[in-house]
DNA sequence: GCCATCATTGTAAACGCTTACACCAAACTC
DNA sequence: GAGTTTGGTGTAAGCGTTTACAATGATGGC
């Protein structure tokens, strides 16, 4: 247990210079080094504007306090916090993760930072982390999705603030976005699989009750497709579930536990995909020789699977980096492309194969 | 590149950053509501200061003009940002992601955001980037590890910054720790497999090469559980790979590439345990019959492995969230525990079994 | 009724920084 | 050599808040 007198009580040794250990500003670096807090300044923002003389007094100066500037203070004369953004559903989702990741390794290189914020997928939480990001002086947001509350789009045109939307693409969007056509991502992948020769297909999906835009296109995608060979999906072949790879075993368990279960089974993320083939693999079902599996993410680990995981690639980290580009862009009053669309590839591994031929069934 | 005449040569009189949107001020507020400046402050800091009448009026000025406080001039001010720092090697390391999620779900609870920084498993840029940190205001630090570049928990100390090291435990350390003793938990799992009769043990390490107590501390429990044994941990039982699946499995084939291959392979990570696992599955080695396989972290897939895989559990989101909690306690000036220990249990599951009986050997 | 007390409200001084502007040599121009 | 640049430096005015402190009017005790 730690109280303020044994935290800090022992002061007076250690080249204190105030008891309290008032952080050096600028006006003790210009004392130090005996110059003006113009010149101090002017040594951070723009070296090269200070005589070399003036330069080194100053850095030494800088060194010796351990100035560090204060971002506050700059902030509130610059109007600009050199800080973005990034309100994600979820860190627990790799892809989320990688996306952030790279985002802020962006920033890192241009010498900004980041604030995170979760909706948690609620649309009215990451509304309220928004403006919460926007009393903190972001600079810049950017958001998952093209779905937003009411009046927050046009709450961050008023103020000016510049965002960008990802994980999606939307060519008739008025507003930015980075991303890729969710349901053409996966109407690709449908297509690819009723090639194959399947007619019978079901969705595991997550987040169908929460406001996800990316979801509903996805299934939307798997709809497209089927109604574009005359098929359609019925009800009971669209599974929603929690996001998790038990969720994916349980899911999988109700599609096959019925009279006539489909021959593939396509998800909305890898994460199910991944319970699904090991329900197979217990349930002794052969993949994809009895079933086809199909995932959406390709996660490191789904090509480690067995057979591997057939899967729409996500470019997480390509979104994430770009959405920093356009931002930083933004800021600069530099061009910058409205529109983003990102390729979604298919990466075409082991889990699917053309259906079995039905046993038993009458001959046509 | 900025140049200052593009940027703001068009706002003429507006003298906003950008052209007739400037933000409202608590002066503009003011005037609205026909109060001073000093009551809308305590509008917002101490409501019940404010008589009801001027509250109404304060109120509705606020909502009209959409007005939002500015962080930067509030923290210019009072000296706290309410942000607290977050240093983590790296996203992309799920159990990382989900303490920084716990932490920061924490401190969404208290309205302090996080700001996070990568070290990329460097010392040197994890000294970089606290003092980015500090520069940003930040009003505590977290940290992964114990170990940091000299000078760093001096100059934090110095400057007065609450800061906590996560994911380790040590029992004499001076500074605030919150997390698991590595070498006895890996100790601990040691124990159990040597228990079950192994004695020819191997080890796969992330980052030995890099600034990592974590991985040091962990093959340390491995070697201190042997020597208890009598048992030595010759060099080339002793694996290192980046990060990743495919390094799992790669590891795993340099171990049993020899005439003499270890019974069991204790693991760093659950990552590089997956990885040994698949390749068992692929080379036809039977798991747990013919060599035992132990993980470290207890991701959620593991488990659904086949056969499920034994592995140190790690409370990486008990650790974001506690850490989340000393560092608020900290600056309210509570008592907060300087060391907390976290257990790190053993998730006993399908990969370990007594080794099998040397075939085609001379008997005793 | 007078004075002390109290609850409200306003005034104005910071907070640490950037930057327009003023200033002053030294280096040119002719 | 007087006038004009030029480059380097200092002065000081904010930036939008919070918060001592002062000021005011109302309340209550006697």
């Amino acid at each position: 247990m730690i109280d303020r007198e044994s935290a800090h009580g022992e002061d007076g040794a250690q080249g204190g210079r105030h008891p309290g250990h008032r952080r050096p500003t600028l006006a003790d670096v210009a004392e130090v080094a005996g110059v003006s807090t113009a010149t101090v300044s002017r040594f951070f923002s723009s070296p090269e504007a200070v005589s070399p003389a003036l330069r080194g007094r100053v850095g030494s100066a800088v060194k010796e306090l351990e100035y560090v500037p204060d971002a506050s203070a700059r902030a509130l004369v610059t109007g600009r916090t050199n800080t973005l953004g990034f309100v994600v559903p979820t860190l627990d989702v790799a892809p989320f993760a990688a996306g952030v990741q790279a985002f802020q390794s962006r920033l890192a290189a241009a010498d900004y930072t980041s604030l995170m914020a979760y909706s948690n997928y609620d649309l009215a939480e990451e509304a309220r982390q928004v403006r919460a990001l926007i009393a903190r002086g972001v600079d810049g947001i950017v958001m998952v999705g093209i779905e937003h509350a009411p009046g927050l789009t046009e709450f961050l045109v008023e103020r000016n603030v510049p965002f960008v939307n990802t994980w999606v693409f939307e060519p008739a969007s008025e507003h930015p976005c980075i991303g890729f056509d969710n349901s053409e991502a996966m109407r690709k992948m449908a297509r690819y699989v009723l090639d194959m020769g399947h007619r019978d297909i079901a969705i595991i999906v997550g987040g169908l009750d929460d406001e996800n835009d990316r979801a509903r296109g996805r299934i939307e995608g798997l709809r497209r497709a089927m109604a574009e060979r005359g098929l359609a999906l019925p009800p009971e072949r669209v599974v929603e579930r929690r996001y998790g790879v038990t969720d994916g075993r349980d899911a999988f368990r109700q599609l096959m536990a019925v009279t006539s279960p489909p021959t593939a089974i396509l998800c909305t993320s890898d994460v199910y995909a991944i319970g699904a083939l090991l329900e197979c693999h217990r349930m002794g079902i052969g993949v994809p020789e009895e079933i086809s599996i199909t995932g959406f993410d390709d996660l490191e680990i789904s090509r480690h699977m067995n057979p591997p995981l057939t899967a729409v690639n996500v470019p997480a980290a390509e979104m994430g980096r770009l959405a920093a580009e356009y931002l930083l862009a933004r800021i600069a009053d530099q061009p910058a492309a409205h529109l983003t669309e990102l390729d979604s590839v298919l990466s075409i591994r082991g889990t699917v194969a053309p259906p079995p031929a039905r046993t038993g069934g009458p001959l046509p």
